[in-house]
DNA sequence: AATTGTGAACCTCTTCACAGCT
DNA sequence: AGCTGTGAAGAGGTTCACAATT
């Protein structure tokens, strides 16, 4: 299949938002351009993201709510739960097992990793906190597809390469570092100081 | 000043933290095609982003990782503190109360805002939960710069609204949702489901 | 000899504009 | 009449390749 983009996938999760949004307030039907309009973009970007997949809306009429809701969450791979580890019990790991926004798109932690010995064999709700030497033992029991990386930047690697031993392709990483991984495995970065130097900076160039 | 694209500044916060960590090695000077390797991106970004606000380095020779950093830290606003304010004390809000990066790079969390009664009055490590309908007060007694947005998707908007009005240009958006701001207003989003259901794009799509 | 700084070429993403369908 | 789907044009970002410098 032809290479999409990532902001065109990035924008279909926007749009799979303000569809549920939408149908939540009983809409049966919709515009691109009140797509666009919602998000802050053009109609017509939003007609070409969707024209990446198939031809979803009626000429003159717009797009049914329920049905495209549908197929981008089968576009996406919502259509099943995903069993995530996380690496990292910290302020931000804990923080993400509450997290309901994960739990809502299917995305559910199941398996817990650090390598504090004090912390490892305790539960947070309801689920053991592993040690990471145990990373394929549990990968392979919990069946997991997608880590999240929430340990401190030096031993992110480190994780991240265990975890790709034990055959985990994706990766969502916190960790405020380059992670280097093979081709057949893809890391996204969530990094919340480069938004805030970002911020930073415009507040500097327009005092 | 020319318009620098989003993705040259973020970089330069890659660098950034690439040229700390290689002054903490003890190392002197580094070249264009180290700091991209670091980075798994090509030498001619490193040194077109850096060529964008001056020459620093030396032909031949590389930079000087004490000066670049200092220079980009300037480029970057990041020679002063910035007083932060965090709406909404939920999971997500407390977790980055606690986190260190945050303060490390000069980002100060000097006011805690919450709707909820039931929180309001209260303190979180030493720093007070206000109502956010005093929000203009508060902002400007403690002069802060930059919000971060932790509320649920539904009061977002509301609560950025209210910021504007105090004259808060900056906002770091944790809430699903697509905040409009006038033109003078930045906004940079942190929305950790739409990066998990990029991985779930790709495991499906590579199966 | 090594490495920067940069115009030009290239590539990718976005917007335009309109034919085609409902 | 209204709105989609899309080829073509336009804008913007990345990489090439080499002259300039240490």
């Amino acid at each position: 299949m032809k290479k999409i983009s990532d902001s065109t996938i990035s924008r279909l999760s926007t749009y799979y938002r303000t569809l549920n949004r939408l149908i939540d307030q009983g809409v049966k039907t919709v515009s691109s351009d009140t797509i666009a309009e919602i998000n802050d973009i053009t109609s017509a970007q939003v007609r070409k993201d969707l024209s990446f997949f198939g031809a979803f809306g009626k000429r003159g009429l717009g797009y049914n709510t329920e049905a495209l809701k549908e197929e981008i969450s089968r576009i996406l791979g919502l259509k099943k739960t995903w069993n995530v580890a996380l690496a990292g019990v910290g302020n931000i790991g804990k923080a993400l097992i509450d997290y309901e926004e994960f739990r809502k798109q299917g995305f559910i932690i199941t398996a817990l990793f650090d390598r504090d010995e004090k912390k490892v064999g305790k539960e947070i709700k309801g689920l053991k906190i592993h040690h990471i030497e145990n990373v394929c033992q549990i990968t392979r029991e919990k069946n997991i597809e997608i880590a999240i990386i929430a340990v401190p930047a030096k031993n992110a690697q480190d994780v991240v390469d265990q975890f790709i031993t034990c055959g985990v392709r994706a990766f969502l990483n916190f960790a405020p570092i380059t992670i280097k991984v093979p081709p057949n495995v893809q890391v996204k970065n969530e990094n919340m100081s480069i938004e805030l130097e970002a911020l930073s900076y415009y507040l500097t160039q327009n005092k």
